[in-house]
RNA sequence: GCGCCCGUAGCUCAGCUGGAUAGAGUACCGCCCUCCGAAGGCGGGGGUCACAGGUUCAACUCCUGUCGGGCGCGCCA
């Protein structure tokens, strides 16, 4: 609708420059915006302010202008000038209401569109370490990234979802250094364990697994482990002590019995995780593993393209990348003097392995206080010779979590964290999806428990879930009626519907398609939510206000045709969001 | 100190990439079920859009500065 306005007012623009009432090297961006104000039509448009200076006439002598010469249009009821110079157009019912249609037709396919087809975009998310459980922190940019895939499907997007797994690196170390405490434990080691040691349950349940399976093949006793570690924290360094363990830990354990306790937790944890967010309706086409791109060679290759450009240099013993040189604050270590090649180095070798898969775009969704990160990837993907604005980084700002009013403090290391897993199984997958959402992700959000665990009817899912089941109740109360539905005559009749109400109705369902579109060019979700909490609203008024099952055969069946309409866009739009859209509640 | 994000109704947030009288939810007050689910609807009060300049026909929106809040500035990942 809003390009064929579009459309008409070029085709006026274009009119006015060959009858020489307009300059010829004007040109105009045409912008047409739904009117804010039902005074002011359906659409309006600011072309006769935005060209007034270059046209060097005034912006209401322009909108004549333009009015006048703008074609005959079927779907233009009457267009009037207003205020400085807007042009407002009101559009004909039938045309509007000709979205009804169109929606009983396409059903679950109405609202898709093909702006992206042919291109490839890849978008990574969550991408925690495999050392714990999910956490509610994580739990948001899960819910994030998948609505932002499913909306970048829907317009046409071919879509690759991919969780890089930190295998690799000193924290995946420490949790293979505290799952083999555990596991002395088991055997019947008594010792003080680690302050930096990992202190989650889930650790003793992957220990516990391990000595079912091994028995005491890895046992030292601690007599052997604890000689000539440092202290540990409050009098000694807690991170040079659970190092020492680490050493200590490979230089008594065979290397095959190192790995497998190092396997043994890092599979637990990641099967962990993949249930979790399975069952969060999260699901990935690749699970892309950090090991693998040392084991490739991907990492030594990124490595010599990066100091074939010349942009490395080595001092104190390390390879440093000149990072500065493309505007980050500080130059970033690659190798570190003991000869291993940092995180970073990985990431540059993964964001090159990722740009050389030929995806046309690349999104990382990352929590905001890796933001200071940026620089130095996009820096890399420069001196690599490859393009940086391919790469779209989207920081999702932390959920401040609250019980009882107060915020929580959490910490992975000192396992106290709420799990994704028990947010999951409080409020439901559905509610949690839905909160986690609602706002922008550069916006702080403010996760309170108690209110989410209280299943509140606070909880604006619910207002859009109930007027979805509420059509599917007019449906069931329709056949203890006695009355059927028929669909073509309720199509043929679409002009009984008159009511201010059903106009309404009619207008919000039209603009669909725009807002997947934008909330899905935009990477921005809630824009979604609140237009279904919007349909949603003029649902409910209509419902309060009109009956849908009455006599006259016409009009019952009219009405029918669009509040099934309405199911279907309520349906369609949560089904993004990753909600589901319930009959009954 | 430097960098990124945020300051809009008592509270939680929108504001369509500069447009017409700044909007929702919640909370508070008052109405509406002999009628398809009241998990609903209608009405009401409540705002110097943090502050100060600037650009513009037009600024919550763009620019500069100040103040307040969050986060980040490792040879950790």
């Amino acid at each position: 609708m809003k390009e064929a306005i579009a459309e008409a007012l070029q085709h006026a623009l274009s009119r006015c420059q060959e009858n020489g009432s307009l300059p010829d090297d004007l040109t105009a961006r045409i912008q047409v915006d739904h009117a804010r104000d039902k005074q002011h039509g359906d659409f309006a448009t600011n072309l006769a302010l935005t060209i007034a200076k270059a046209a060097k006439q005034k912006p209401r002598d322009l909108a004549e202008l333009i009015v006048a010469n703008l074609p005959d249009s079927d779907v233009i009821e009457k267009v009037e000038i207003a205020g400085p110079g807007f042009i407002n157009f009101y559009i004909k019912s039938d045309a509007q209401s000709s979205v009804i249609s169109n929606i009983l037709n396409r059903q679950e396919k109405f609202g898709l569109a093909e702006i992206g087809k042919g291109k490839k975009i890849q978008i990574e998310f969550v991408s925690a370490n495999p050392t714990g459980p999910l956490h509610v922190g994580h739990g948001r940019g899960a819910a994030y990234g998948a609505a932002v895939a499913n909306l970048l499907k829907a317009i046409g997007y071919d879509v690759h979802c991919e969780y890089y797994v930190n295998d690799a690196g000193r924290q995946m170390n420490i949790l293979a250094a505290s799952v083999w405490l555990r596991y002395l434990e088991l055997c019947g080691e008594e010792y003080p364990f680690p302050v930096n040691g990992y202190k989650g349950d889930y650790v003793l349940d992957i220990a516990a697994a391990l000595h079912r399976e091994n028995g005491d093949k890895m046992y030292h006793s601690w007599t052997e482990i604890s000689k000539d570690l440092p202290k540990d924290e409050p009098e000694g360094d807690k991170e040079l002590y659970i190092d020492a363990i680490i050493d200590k830990m490979k230089t008594l354990l065979h290397p095959d019995q190192y790995n497998l306790v190092f396997d043994v937790g890092l599979n637990y944890i990641l099967d962990d995780i993949r249930d979790d967010l399975e069952h969060f309706g999260v699901v990935y086409d690749e699970w892309f593993s950090e090991r693998s791109l040392t084991n490739s060679g991907d990492v030594t290759l990124a490595l010599e393209r990066l100091q074939k450009s010349g942009h490395c240099y080595e001092k104190e013993g390390a390879i440093w990348f000149k990072s500065s040189d493309f505007g980050d604050e500080k130059d970033r270590v690659l190798v570190r003097d003991n000869g291993q090649t940092t995180y970073f180095a990985s990431d540059i070798a993964y964001h090159m392995n990722k740009l050389e898969r030929g995806y046309d775009r690349v999104i990382d969704i990352w929590g905001a206080d890796h933001h200071g990160y940026v620089p130095r990837v996009k820096a890399a993907l420069q001196a690599l010779g490859d393009d940086p604005d391919k790469l779209d980084v989207l920081l999702v700002q932390f959920a401040v979590l609250y019980r009882g009013g107060e915020k929580i403090q959490m910490s992975t290391r000192s396992g106290q964290f709420v799990t994704l897993r028990h947010l999951r199984k409080e409020v439901g997958s559905d509610a949690a999806r839905f909160f986690y959402v609602m706002r922008k992700c550069e916006q702080h959000l403010d996760f309170d428990l108690d209110l989410a665990m209280s299943q509140s009817n606070d909880n604006p899912m619910y207002y859009i879930q109930y007027a979805h089941a509420r059509v599917c109740s007019v449906f069931s109360q329709l056949s203890d009626k006695g009355f059927e539905f028929d669909q073509a005559n309720g199509l043929a009749h679409l002009d009984l519907l008159i009511e201010s109400h059903e106009n309404a109705l009619v207008t919000r369902l039209s603009r669909y398609p725009e807002i997947i579109a934008r909330a899905g060019q935009q990477h921005e979700p809630h824009q979604l939510v609140h237009y279904l909490r919007d349909l949603a609203n003029e649902f409910h008024t209509y419902y309060n206000a009109h009956q849908f099952i009455v006599d006259d055969k016409n009009v019952r069946d009219a009405r029918l045709c669009l509040i099934t309409a309405t199911r279907h866009v309520i349906s369609n739009g949560l089904s993004l969001l990753g909600v589901s859209a319930p009959e009954k509640m």
